[in-house]
DNA sequence: CGATATGTTGATGACTTTCAACGATAGTGG
DNA sequence: CCACTATCGTTGAAAGTCATCAACATATCG
């Protein structure tokens, strides 16, 4: 069975033995369990605690005064909210579960304890928290410069490309548990827009979604159709030089689980 | 006469003599000039070292496939790049200049070294860089949710702050170099309707630009044009409790320049 | 089964882009 | 110093994209 954090991070650099158990301590710490819509953090909370998505997707949000609302990134299974928040007196936006969700939390203390004997692991936070970093960036692009369609195709290539990346992708298909109203706060369109937009982007033949699961039909053409480039991803096993040594010492990652 | 990178930090906490002259060493390191324009860091380049900003303006930014152009963040004197840029292969957007600009370009190596001995200097670099990721979630409210009268306004709030933050505005008016194509590639508005709806904001009173310098004339109505929340600054003194001991070991730093 | 959330459709209008032309400004070289 | 050229900002007209409003259909959940 696939830890979706643990898989993650390997894209990143192979971990060691002790790399895993770490990412386990962590993944298995102080469960909390939210239904669909509850928030997670609110603005004007003080960080306590780092968070890592266990089960279910999450995402942050922030509203205008006057109520409209931006979602501003996703949280899928193995996602880590804020590896560094604790700096900050106050939270300036709020994170909620978008399905029933099941949140890992991580104090201070314990994420010391576990990455000061694992510098490769620190290492691989860090860059599982450049990359969400990138992630936004490219949001922003999506947001200043994409046209409706490409924006909701962009959005289905990213998340089918992360679970992949999370190895909760299942050939060509994914869950997808996003409601219309969530897409239209993602891509800063109203829902009745991005309900045409999507129906064009069903007809156009592709991709295909049935009971919260969705079907790519063809990878390419959804790439082009979004000028999809997945450089920010960065999950090209950029960290290998920290690779723990795979051949001797111990097993490679692939082989133990 | 005031240095804009510890003017900043210490809108966080209070630096000691020690951890201020951490920050001059960094600031004084490696200098490379550029002209406006000219590319700084291209994508693809490998991040090889930290980048502070000395004198001018700079910017990230990123192009669509087909030449459409996005600018993802300004940076102003004071700023810092990329704290750990190190742990990605290679880059995934460009940071060039936007006036002629002054860099320095920190190592790995020297980084640790000047923060090695100073944790308050590196926790302030630490919040320096949590405030850049939340400067560019305000950025995707921007685009997704306000209007164009709304983006300018607000991007017109934003940078007399950071500038006032860095001890480099003048009562209510601060530097302005941008031309009316960098607003419109940093809101995505076309740079027509820029025009117009700039000419709309000086109509209306709130500002006016002469001679590159921005002048506000009622920085309430400004904010309350923009929906303007500063929140994701966190200008608040929040990292109060890392003081550096300021009454009796040291002078405090407003004495010391 | 009723209540609420979600998705669809049509009509209308607002906001924003595109295209094209022109004036103003600034830097360059003779 | 002036002509030359490129950049920058402005304006008008036309078209396109997307939002809003309202009604209805479907699905989901207690």
């Amino acid at each position: 069975m696939h830890n979706p954090l643990i898989h993650k991070l390997e894209r990143y650099t192979r971990l060691s033995a002790d790399d895993r158990a770490g990412a386990l301590r962590l993944f298995d710490e102080r469960h909390q369990r939210y239904r669909a819509k509850d928030d997670i953090v609110r603005e004007g909370d003080e960080p306590r605690v780092m968070r890592l998505v266990v089960e279910g997707w999450a995402c942050r949000y922030k509203y205008l005064e006057d109520g409209r609302r931006q979602v501003l990134g996703l949280f899928i299974p193995g996602d880590v909210c804020d590896l560094n928040v604790f700096i900050l007196r106050e939270m300036d936006h709020f994170i909620a579960a978008v399905t029933p969700v099941t949140v890992a939390q991580i104090s201070r203390e314990l994420l010391e304890e576990v990455t000061l004997g694992n510098p490769r692991l620190l290492q691989a936070l860090w860059w599982e928290s450049l990359v969400n970093t990138a992630t936004q960036r490219e949001w922003l692009v999506n947001l200043g410069q994409r046209t409706a369609f490409e924006r909701i195709t962009h959005l289905l290539c990213e998340i089918y490309l992360r679970l992949q990346a999370a190895g909760r992708s299942d050939g060509l298909s994914c869950e997808f548990p996003l409601t219309q109203t969530m897409i239209a706060d993602i891509t800063g369109l109203s829902t009745v827009h991005v309900s045409r937009t999507f129906q064009a982007v069903r007809e156009d033949g592709l991709v295909e979604i049935r009971d919260r699961i969705l079907v790519i039909h063809d990878l390419d053409a959804l790439k082009a159709a979004s000028l999809y480039n997945g450089n920010y991803l960065h999950l090209g096993h950029e960290g290998r030089h920290l690779d723990a040594n795979g051949g001797a010492g111990e097993p490679a990652a692939a082989e133990r689980e």
